[in-house]
RNA sequence: GACCCCUUCGUCUAGUGGUUAGGACACCGGCCUUUCACGCCGGCGACACGGGUUCGAGUCCCGUAGGGGUCGCCA
């Protein structure tokens, strides 16, 4: 029998960082298995079920890459889906909530009390068996000891959670429940239902929660807590992803950062962790960073861009060349911007810390000698500028900080860059003499008015 | 109040009776180096506590404490 998974969100407005990973482990575990990936979408609550806020569930899973092998074609509940198990928004299930409720009915199963409808529950304790906990032998509370029915359809006609969770899981033929443990003391009622409905319950694995740093409970306000903080900061999906399934999950070796392709491959149900783990933005950050700096350029190219790196009328090698010297350098790609901006305009202020020693008088004449060297260097690439400025340093007898910094500034600005060599290598011979020309002016200046 | 789950460095984790308790993030040194970063080397740092079982326990059992979850005409 094929594995059949299901991620069921309810459209709340936002995709919390748990929902992403409880949808993570479903959908590599179809991938794993070679099943299906079903996602149903739990709108029954009709306040605040939006348009919008379904578009941010289908938003976050499509750029984490979760594809789904059925569910919703768009955030349009009327407007079709993909998939023979449908419809897959709950608010178009009505009838077959009202159908299954009647037959419990007619079974004695169920029966109306007050307007509502109340389940005939088992009165004993329930063995769960899950894949993550083992058997987990759930016994009543003292509430359940004294009325152990619950209701599955309110008074108002609405049929309730546990109701519509369980008929649609059986009805969409899911095989594996895998959900966060939050829903494991549910899990009773949940079993019982499926027996009252004729069938065997599906496989269950509850996976731990993920907490905050300070091991309270993870609520949407909270540092990393939703997707859209990780969208919005145009970080890797990828290096989401792969964080994510390091958090209740490991590989049981050393590894860390994998593609998705690995993570599909060495997903298994087995290793899944008992104990809950917390939300470490650190970790997330270098993971982000391990994923960035292998990017192929032209993805690399495509975040810059909504990083707001303004390219100006640069040419399509130039950009490429630019920004290869920067992303083993940039750890976020906001601080991106900043970092290559020197790259595509000519107008920049110097950083008056550095410029003030790295201008100093006593590196004039040093650095008017390199001009002139570069001016005349025959290949006016990496290397050979290596090699001209370090023959030159040692031939002045002063550090090469004494031209590298007089360098740098002129060329950038600023202290933190890329590869000095590598830099003035993609801005080309007549942008670096420029830049260079315009630093010795400035040093003819405060020499003028300086120490006069 | 009842019920359920959990407990190894600050954090994520490896570890299934015999290990100098391993790795990763973070942190601190050093090397490399034009800056920053990478990389490499080194350091700091953990089996919640108490009882058992056993020749031997992080590993098995019981208890305690702590954390999390659930008990709704919310999902």
């Amino acid at each position: 029998m094929s594995v059949r998974v299901r991620f069921a969100p309810s459209p709340t407005g936002h995709l919390h960082i748990g929902g992403a990973r409880t949808a993570l482990f479903n959908w590599l575990y179809a991938r794993h298995t070679g099943g299906q990936f079903v996602l149903r979408i739990e709108d029954t609550d009709e306040e605040r079920n939006t348009p919008e806020a379904i578009n941010v569930i289908l938003e976050g899973l499509r750029w984490l890459g979760l594809d789904w092998d059925e569910g919703p074609a768009n955030n349009d509940p009327a407007d079709g889906s993909k998939g023979d198990h449908g419809p897959y928004f709950q608010s178009q299930r009505g009838e077959i909530y009202a159908r299954h409720v009647e037959v419990l009915k007619e079974k004695g199963l169920a029966y109306e009390h007050e307007g509502a409808v109340r389940f005939r529950m088992q009165r004993e304790a329930t063995t769960i068996p899950d894949l993550v906990c083992g058997d987990v032998v759930r016994e009543l509370t003292d509430r359940e000891q004294e009325q152990p029915d619950f209701v599955i359809v309110r008074s108002d006609g609405k049929p309730v959670f546990h109701l519509v969770n369980v008929i649609d899981d059986l009805e969409m033929g899911i095989t594996h429940v895998i959900r966060g443990e939050d829903h494991l003391s549910n899990t009773s009622k949940h079993i019982a239902l499926f027996r009252a409905l004729g069938a065997e319950p599906p496989a269950f694995a509850h996976i731990p929660l993920i907490l905050n740093s300070d091991g309270s409970k993870m609520s949407k306000r909270d540092d990393g807590a939703s997707l859209d903080g990780w969208q919005q900061t145009h970080c890797v999906p990828e290096a989401v992803v792969n964080y994510l399934s390091l958090l209740g999950w490991s590989p049981k070796d050393d590894s860390q950062v994998m593609p998705v392709a690995e993570l599909i491959e060495r997903f298994d149900l087995p290793q899944i962790n008992r104990a809950n783990a917390r939300f470490d933005v650190e970790k997330m950050q270098w993971m982000n960073y391990e994923h960035l700096r292998n990017l192929p350029m032209p993805r690399y190219r495509q975040l810059a861009l909504k990083a707001g790196v303004e390219f100006g009328d640069a040419a399509e090698d130039y950009i490429e060349a630019a920004l290869a010297t920067c992303q083993n350098k940039v750890k976020q790609i906001s601080d991106l911007p900043d970092y290559c901006r020197f790259y595509f305009t000519d107008i920049f202020e110097y950083d008056e810390a550095m410029a003030a020693k790295a201008f100093a008088p006593e590196n004039k004449d040093g650095f008017a000698k390199l001009r002139e060297i570069f001016a005349n260097l025959e290949s006016f690439g990496p290397e050979p500028m290596e090699t001209a400025l370090k023959a030159l340093a040692e031939q002045l007898d002063v550090k090469i900080r004494a031209l590298v910094m007089p360098a740098r500034c002129a060329c950038t600005g600023v202290k933190i860059g890329p590869s000095l060599y590598d830099l003035m290598a993609v801005l080309g011979r007549d942008r670096v003499l420029a830049r260079l020309d315009r630093a010795l002016a400035r040093m003819d200046e405060s020499n003028e008015t300086g120490e006069a």
